[in-house]
DNA sequence: CAAATATTTAGACGCTTGTCAATATATTGC
DNA sequence: GCAATATATTGACAAGCGTCTAAATATTTG
């Protein structure tokens, strides 16, 4: 990322950043993550390209970007140091949520990137990523019986699993029920 | 893929085909994924663009038509109808030797595309459909108590996991080793 | 307010991409 | 072997990419 997210950003930055990343997401509704431009994005922004690349590196970096903007809205930094099931949970709780509430735009989305897309395939690596770093505050990492990065990604493969079960495959999955498919495949650990 | 594959290839064909693979093999031990170009591809390989264009769509197809080939060489094409356990065990064991067998080669793709690259993640994807095709002819499928969907990808999962702990992490973990994290991790099923 | 500094924009660059029509070269069947 | 057919190759095309310079605007600072 060509733009620092460190700095405070000032409002005319984070109309830029917003707009790239609303269009994308507008733009994902209407066709395949390959068959989108940089030129595009630019065009229904109505920004130059030159700013487009003052702020990202290529499309696949806004793309990141956006994934990191709906990690801000799930509240993915604020983790207390608790036990991996209980942080566990709580991740789970909130992405349910949000996908709840956004469900018609996601399956907007799927309609042009499925499953096995590109587009997804880069979410679940994101959230993967996201996840590890969240489950390795966790404390408590001696009491498996098997090493803690095998089970920490155990843990976010799952979650991810049944996240997807319940949106993306569009099964319309309770919160109740997506706990009891959790539980029964974590009862090992 | 613009060639078919079902067809009987012809010499010429095949030629053409493995030319192009290992030419991507080798340059993968070189450089970024994404950093390779179809151009560098048919330098390499002593033929023209437009010979790549009439067998593979783009780079990425033929990427998968990379991993296609390991498939056959790890016969995955060849699973009877046995239940999903044993179905996943076999496949872990064919998998678990392709790698040993090719240690070095991974080693080096693995240095400059690391577990998070989109080559790394691409292969997944590509592991992930093979294998939910082949728990998909698993008879039993009503045994579990959960949808049998969810049982199919969490094996897949946790069959992928330990595999990457295996070889892409160096762990250097020996196959019986692994088998018992696989059967520790799959237990409450 | 004006000068110093930073950011945005326009436009041009060389390069890669995927397609297409044409020509050349193999591979078939008779 | 020769004609009919298929495949490989050449070279050119428009479009996208990412970079760069220089000019135009904003923003900060004294």
């Amino acid at each position: 990322m060509k733009y620092d997210l460190t700095k405070k950003t000032t409002r005319g930055a984070e109309r830029t950043l917003d707009a790239f990343s609303t269009t994308m997401f507008e733009q994902l509704s209407t066709k395949t993550f390959e068959e989108i431009t940089v030129n595009e994005l630019c065009e229904k922004s109505n920004y130059p390209r030159a700013t487009f690349y003052n702020y990202f590196d290529d499309k696949y970096d806004l793309l990141n970007y956006c994934w990191y903007s709906i990690g801000r809205q799930i509240h993915l930094e604020e983790y207390a140091e608790l036990d991996s099931e209980k942080s566990l949970y709580i991740f789970f709780d909130r992405a349910y949520d949000f996908a709840s509430n956004h469900l018609v735009n996601i399956q907007r989305i799927l309609k042009f990137n499925p499953i096995d897309s590109f587009l997804m395939n880069h979410f679940r690596g994101y959230l993967n990523t996201q996840m590890r770093d969240i489950f390795q505050q966790c404390p408590e990492k001696e009491r498996y019986k098997i090493p803690y990065e095998i089970v920490a990604d155990h843990y976010s493969n799952t979650l991810l699993l049944i996240l997807e079960w319940s949106f993306l495959r569009m099964k319309d999955c309770s919160k109740a029920q997506a706990h009891q498919y959790l539980k029964y495949l974590l009862e090992a650990l």
